[in-house]
DNA sequence: AGAGATCGTGCAACAGAAGTGCATTTAATG
DNA sequence: CATTAAATGCACTTCTGTTGCACGATCTCT
């Protein structure tokens, strides 16, 4: 058993042929994925097939959805610590405007913010837009 | 001359029929307008008037565009001191995830986030979601 | 190992939002 | 009034997200 299959059952999540793929690939990469991403990187498979990986995994805090602003639902693997199914793991993301990746920020959390009264905050999304260090001269 | 007539004459736009009804439904409201939306209220506007008309608005500086997370893209009316158009006025946007609707927290800016080296911010986008004040028994 | 239930995958199809091209109408200008 | 530019309406396309159904694979339990 793969460290990956060990991580997928710890999840509860059946450690299938393409799950592990899907998982080896957002694995593989530094910046989030959309699901056109992960259905060019493999041709013969299916869009619906990756499209309930996806939420799957979701649901069982293996990746998390990131909504970066370009109306293109992106997902990244879950940091080790990540808790993100219990209690929202607030890190924020940018989004690179020049090669259009988006990143996790996850050494930066969203502050907290003082709602006025009558609002009950229950989740949080920040996204920073701009250009990102491998785009900048740098 | 109504007083939205000037309002729109003042940043170059065309005071038509169309637009300023467009931009009485919008004031109306408290909370971001979807295209749908206006689609909704209006029977007998076609969706691409309404959509080159919101794209006008906002290229002037009229509106301001919301990604609330809902990937339906939400317009509201800038508000008198708003500059998003040159500088963006970072407020952030809430989302109330029973009545579904969005609405500018105008007084809430977003912090200052500072970010990795090689990281370049131009703008920022940050969403509460959770009830809002007319949900909540308030 | 075999029977039955459950889960994963593939195929087809649909819904909704976003966007484009072109023709026609409406408004501004000389 | 004639010319030009802008606004609108209609048709159509694309893309993402989503669901239903059938088939195949896998697990469980005896």
């Amino acid at each position: 058993m793969t460290e990956i299959e060990k991580t997928l059952d710890n999840k509860s999540v059946r450690p299938t042929a393409m799950r592990i793929l899907i998982y080896k690939f957002m694995a593989g990469k530094q910046n989030a994925v959309a699901l056109t991403d992960i259905e060019n990187a493999f041709e013969k498979a299916e869009r619906t097939t990756l499209y309930r990986t996806l939420k799957t995994f979701e649901e069982k805090g293996i990746v998390h959805q990131i909504d970066d602003g370009t109306n293109i639902s992106k997902f990244a693997l879950c940091e080790p610590g990540c808790n993100c199914e219990i209690d929202q793991d607030l890190h924020l993301h940018f989004h690179c405007s020049q090669c259009d990746k988006t990143v996790c920020l996850t050494e930066h959390k969203i502050p907290h913010i003082n709602l006025p009264a009558g609002y009950i905050a229950e989740d949080a999304n920040l996204v920073i837009k701009g250009i990102c260090d491998s785009c900048s001269d740098h």
